[in-house]
DNA sequence: CATAAATTCTCCCCATAGGGAGATTATACT
DNA sequence: AGTATAATCTCCCTATGGGGAGAATTTATG
């Protein structure tokens, strides 16, 4: 589907891995990120430019396939 | 179609724009951006990271429609 | 309630995308 | 060649995403 903000995508993915039971501390660690950025990242969804690594990295490690398409 | 990497969607940004005929200076003009700034995206492309809002203002005003697409 | 675990918050730090201004180099175009 | 125009580069600056460490708060769980 289609993801039409950011802040929207973040709460997907915060949703996602409180879904899978595991913490801010284990994502960081399989993104090899910190805890704080973890907490920052998810609790200002879409308030603040993310990276565009870091919301590939999220999403990754929850077992979405994020991906930019590209039309025209 | 989908992007497999920021360099090379920069690239076709790049591309887009030289075969419309638009300078540099007129992009950084419709995407309130500098000309500076322009320049070190084009020039430097997929060897940073540019912010999201960058890569979506110039894809609309290039006239792409770029979007996040999310799976599963 | 009490204790532990998870999350958020507060500082301060670092790295870097993009801005401003000006110099330099490429590219037309006559 | 000469003269615009466009693009790049060099400084230095600002804003901000994320890091580190620790305190404070929230949320389980016994």
């Amino acid at each position: 589907m289609q993801v039409n903000s950011i802040k929207e995508l973040v709460e997907k993915l915060v949703e996602r891995r409180k879904s899978l039971g595991i913490s801010q501390a284990e994502v960081a660690q399989l993104c090899n990120l910190s805890v704080n950025g973890i907490s920052k990242f998810e609790s200002n969804a879409g308030e603040r430019e993310v990276k565009l690594s870091t919301l590939f990295k999220l999403s990754e490690v929850l077992g979405f396939k994020l991906s930019l398409e590209f039309e025209e």
